[in-house]
DNA sequence: TATAATTATTTTGTACACTAATTAAATAGG
DNA sequence: CCTATTTAATTAGTGTACAAAATAATTATA
């Protein structure tokens, strides 16, 4: 049951990559890039250290999607003058477009993806999701 | 809403992935590896093509699994003598026990993750996930 | 029967998740 | 004041996901 929850909760995640990728495709971005986009268009001069606060990712991997992120002119980063190992964070002019298109591109996209689901199931769902969720952090941290 | 539902689902989704592999590391196997391998030892002679389509992955990194779980010897692949273009796979002697012995740390692992979620609470939200994945999927191939 | 189309699989290239190691700067303790 | 530790971020290396192209064998068709 429970082995059954994890690999259709793997399947759904996977999907749903595969759907938010071929539609920002076109756009030249992708999903992590724009995840990590979004929060920097709503905390301009964030730092990285402040990013992986907010989105439980991997400093490493958050590297990378920094350098892509800046190599393709989404971002710009300044060295701190007060703390010269933290860099600020600036979206670039046009980005800001660029967050607000993709979200009515992910309405548009996602908005089927409910059909047949009642919105009292939907919270539901959301409320058993979230147990699930807390129950995995504490495991992950209670063993390592 | 379903914005919420696509983001957890997606986090929930990496968090079993860390599980998992933490408990997988001593075995020196990943998770996706195992998945295979699982598959194979169910249906020994299995092609690459009918893994394909049991388990709903890409061409490409089943290609790239199977040439990792053949390096480390768990695996190994035999031309067919009737077809040139088909490889038969088959487990290792000693594969086997691995398998079952993943179930075992599996079920521990994992027993704990239903905490406060009531049996049949888990079964709506597995009905929900299963309306949910069947629409992703419809959208999948409605586009493209 | 030669060639065109299809099929099974691998290779190449890009992005991402994660671990471990490294670099560079800031701060603490003796 | 100088070493030791901590902190912020990057780099190197492995594995995975996916698209596109390549390879090799088979089947269909002209």
């Amino acid at each position: 049951m429970v082995k059954e929850m994890c690999y259709k909760l793997n399947k759904s995640s996977m999907l749903y990559k595969r759907l938010m990728s071929k539609h920002l495709e076109r756009l030249n971005i992708t999903y992590s890039q724009l995840m990590v986009l979004r929060v920097i268009n709503q905390e301009p001069g964030i730092t990285a250290k402040e990013i992986l606060m907010q989105m439980d990712t991997d400093k490493a991997t958050l590297s990378g999607v920094l350098s892509r992120l800046q190599r393709n002119n989404y971002i710009s980063r300044v060295k701190n003058e007060k703390d010269k190992r933290i860099q600020n964070i600036y979206i670039s002019k046009g980005s800001e477009k660029l967050c607000n298109e993709v979200s009515v591109i992910e309405k548009a996209c996602i908005s089927d993806l409910v059909d047949g689901i009642t919105m009292g199931e939907a919270e539901m769902f959301l409320q058993i999701l979230d147990r699930f969720i807390e129950n995995q952090v504490n495991k992950i941290e209670e063993k390592f």
